[in-house]
RNA sequence: UGGGGCGUCGUCAAGCGGUAAGACACGGGCCUUUGGAGCCUGUAUCCCAGGUUCGAAUCCUGGCGCCCCAGCCA
């Protein structure tokens, strides 16, 4: 709440909120909801829903529920709700007790139709689902009326019981509201209400064969749950209309729906069906693969539930149509990181490196920071000797303007030790190189230099004897086209090297003892953390979200 | 050609008649025991055309463009 205190402005949506309030709306109560249908995970598009309803709620000392729209059957699964539980709990936000689901108001939701029916506003209707299309019209020619739309009262009321009985085999009947069959708005011409379906509930069983639309669902569930603002996306925005009419024939508490643009982020897929078939047919590891946009996939990768936030509220909410850069969601995690990842060196791909002029046998215990951003984390020690592990690419033998790594005859510094020059580059007989020579100055111990003299680069590097080995999973977008799909099949524009299991990975000792879920930043690399698949014997790390890498930069300019 | 929305920097996004915030990205520079972080700095006249006004991104008119809708999905 603190953080839109200092907003110099406010969304169309708290504007609304705002002036709903200051002329006594509601009784002055702001009741939000977020309305999941359980048949998929939560992505981060649905975290920006999530951080508006819940934080709208908090901002106003207001409450939001959390609310299952699950009315239809043969689409979801409890999987999908204890996962929407999870990740909404990771995100920071609390429903209390009311946790709701549409299928406990399915009684409700009979009886209302039966007032609709009863005050002849809905009909049963024979017509086949392609006769009902075909009536529809289309956009532009007005639909026709069904030659069932003028049944009595007493007949609709028969039918729909014999609908409920289970009289008749799935899509025999369905029952329509009766509204214009010539509106402009399709939404409008007669919209199924309630359909058969032979199917069983996760909720509610086997008890029921007819289940409720979502376009009357979700008024009358939003209505008896005293919500005061329905927040959802444009694409309801033509059912608006149908929302306020059933509440309006019905005659109850009648809360006012609001569209905001979905989230579009750039690289990346959002649609559930899209990341459905990634899981089905294995493009990825499954829903929680640290490439799925998905939240726990977020989770699972390194996200932090501040850094979702903290984007969710710096992209702000607005009614058209975009395409956020993931570049800013990769921005406030660094951020967000910098401030609370401990430093630890760890070399991703080894070179060899022997200081000769190191004593054999010794070991030191050097003094390093944790995180120069935060004086709380501390020091530790690391351990020094003769035999350390730099990285392959912080080498190279003919270096290329600007490089200021290490080079033969170069001097640089040992991140937390000492300079070192290079003095030989051993080769095997295809000319790899395999091992650097060095030497050392005691007298640069801490990385300083009595006598003054500077050197450009600093490298971090890992003792030998005291390195633990690692798997290092990096990762690329998942997509390698901005906007996947855009020409074609979305699958065609997988990345094909958006996974690079690194093996033999060096870190310090000190990440024996890490759990999963922790986050690091490797000392020059970026940030990583402990994946779930990680044990004490074998580690695995995910990258996270790389460092701002301006050398690479410079070296691809270059190109 | 029906109905509903939307059009401000490369990308998000403020502005609500008084003379274009901010962020990301990008460029330049400083600093640096992470080529990280930090610091300084550069970059839009508001879809177009008319009109109203002393004055318009903001009001009016007319165009143009983009998105959504023809599930017994949500």
């Amino acid at each position: 709440m603190a953080e839109n205190e200092n907003k110099a402005y406010k969304d169309f949506i708290r504007t609304i909120i705002d002036e709903d309030l200051k002329i006594g709306k509601n009784d002055g109560r702001v009741h939000t909801r977020f309305p999941p249908e359980p048949n998929g995970y939560l992505h981060i598009g649905h975290a920006k829903s999530i951080c508006l309803n819940f934080g709208i709620a908090e901002e106003y000392g207001g409450l939001c529920n959390l609310r299952y729209d699950d009315t239809n059957p043969v689409k979801e699964d409890v999987e999908y709700v204890d996962s929407i539980k999870e990740d909404v709990r990771w995100l920071g936000f609390d429903w209390d007790d009311r946790e709701f689901y549409a299928s406990d108001y399915f009684d409700k939701l009979y009886d209302y139709a039966v007032q609709l029916i009863k005050d002849g506003k809905a009909y049963v209707d024979d017509l086949s689902q392609e006769e009902i299309r075909e009536y529809r019209g289309t956009l532009t020619e007005p639909g026709k009326e069904s030659p069932y739309r003028n049944r009595t009262v007493e007949e609709n009321l028969d039918l729909f019981t014999r609908m409920r009985d289970g009289e008749f085999k799935d899509g025999e009947k369905v029952l329509r509201a009766k509204i214009d069959m010539t509106s402009g708005n399709i939404n409008m011409r007669d919209p199924a209400v309630y359909r058969i379906k032979h199917a069983s509930h996760h909720r509610t069983g086997d008890k029921w064969c007819i289940y409720p639309m979502y376009d009357f669902t979700h008024c009358l569930s939003d209505s008896i749950e005293g919500i005061t603002h329905s927040i959802c996306t444009l694409e309801f925005e033509d059912h608006r209309p149908l929302y306020d009419w059933f509440l309006e024939q019905l005659r109850v508490h009648h809360p006012q729906q609001i569209e905001f643009a979905r989230l579009n982020l750039s690289y990346t897929i959002m649609s559930k069906r899209k990341l459905l078939s990634l899981v089905k047919e294995g493009k990825v590891s499954g829903w929680d693969d640290p490439r799925m946009p998905t939240i726990c996939g977020l989770r699972r990768r390194g996200y932090t539930p501040e850094s979702i936030r903290g984007f969710a509220e710096r992209i702000g909410v607005a009614k058209r149509d975009s395409v956020v850069d993931i570049a800013l969601l990769e921005h406030i995690l660094r951020d967000d990181l910098n401030k609370r990842a401990d430093r630890v060196m760890a070399v991703l791909n080894p070179l060899k490196v022997v200081i000769e002029n190191y004593p054999e046998g010794e070991v030191e215990e050097l003094n390093a920071i944790n995180n120069p951003e935060d004086e709380s984390a501390g020091m530790r020690k690391i351990p020094f000797s003769r035999e350390i592990f730099i990285e392959r690419d912080d080498f190279r033998e003919d270096p290329p303007k600007k490089f200021f790594r290490l080079a033969p005859g170069r001097e640089v510094r040992l991140k937390h030790a000492y300079f070192i020059k290079c003095e030989d580059v051993i080769k095997d007989d295809n000319g790899e190189i395999v091992e650097l020579r060095c030497t050392y100055d005691p007298a640069t111990k801490s990385g300083e230099a009595s006598d003054g003299r500077k050197v450009k680069g600093t490298l971090h590097w890992v003792s030998t004897a005291h390195a633990i080995d690692a798997e290092v999973r990096m990762y690329d977008r998942l997509f390698k086209t901005e906007n996947p799909g855009a020409n074609g099949d979305f699958m065609d524009d997988l990345n094909p090297d958006s996974l690079d299991v690194l093996a033999g990975c060096k870190v310090e000792p000190k990440l024996t003892h890490a759990n999963p879920g922790e986050s690091f930043q490797f000392l020059r690399k970026g940030y990583f953390c402990v994946d779930t698949d990680s044990t004490p014997e074998k580690l695995v790390f995910n990258q996270t979200v790389g460092l701002r890498d301006s050398w690479a930069k410079i070296e691809g300019k270059k190109k």
